[in-house]
DNA sequence: TGCATACTGAACCATATGGTTCAGTGTTTA
DNA sequence: TAAACACTGAACCATATGGTTCAGTATGCA
């Protein structure tokens, strides 16, 4: 059965949901990047990126190695599976439901007229 | 393009990182419930649990609607579509590199030699 | 050697979050 | 009408979050 009890779902969908540590996801998607490329790019000070940088480690969305003095930030390997995951096993779960509530819908609009159905 | 910043997405991502609003999540999937039975099943406070609704309910996860003195949480109509959305489409967007990553890990785990190949 | 670069860590701040209690308001029902 | 029920709202509390500044440490380069 689906487990919705989960710290590593808590940590993602806790790192995803602000606006700039998802920027970082796409930006990483593009090309890797020092936390100095990062901070720039959001106009944050190195201090702070490096805190969202730790956020999305922590997650498994991003993942970090340092050499010299750079460390270079890359999105993790299975970045998204999970939480992807997570989604489509519940709307599988929740289908026949919504289903039943999409063809309502599709029926009013395709068909311009009254539909009476109760649940 | 993908968009990054949405208030939407913010608010719906910070909605999913807590284990008991997926719980709720869960549980409305399988039937409609008032707030004294999320209550009680999450054993929280009646206050505590219309927090997590006000919350489900402003990311449109949850509709609610109220009827004498009980209010009933049922699902969001379109719950986790566009989430689920945004997921798919960076995993679109970051396919290419992912599936490269994908295939050296299966010549390494299928060949069991050594490959040899850089970005 | 000496300076600039790139990060790290501690401390601080304002605000948000997840929970509580307590005191209501409106609705059923005996 | 009175009591029980279901919710609502305000206030409070501890902790987390998203940002900053300031003071390091370690590395690279002239």
């Amino acid at each position: 059965m689906v487990q919705y009890a989960s710290a590593h779902l808590d940590a993602s969908f806790a790192a995803l949901s602000d606006a700039t540590r998802r920027g970082v996801l796409e930006q990483l998607g593009r090309t890797n990047a020092s936390i100095t490329d990062l901070a720039e790019k959001f106009h944050m000070t190195l201090t702070g990126m490096k805190k969202h940088v730790v956020v999305l480690e922590q997650a498994g969305l991003v993942t970090t190695e340092k050499v010299g003095r750079v460390r270079t930030c890359r999105l993790g390997l299975g970045a998204l599976k999970a939480e992807a995951a997570w989604m489509e096993s519940y709307r599988q779960l929740w289908s026949a439901r919504f289903e039943a509530l999409d063809d309502v819908i599709e029926d009013l609009k395709l068909k311009e007229r009254q539909v009476e159905r109760t649940e």
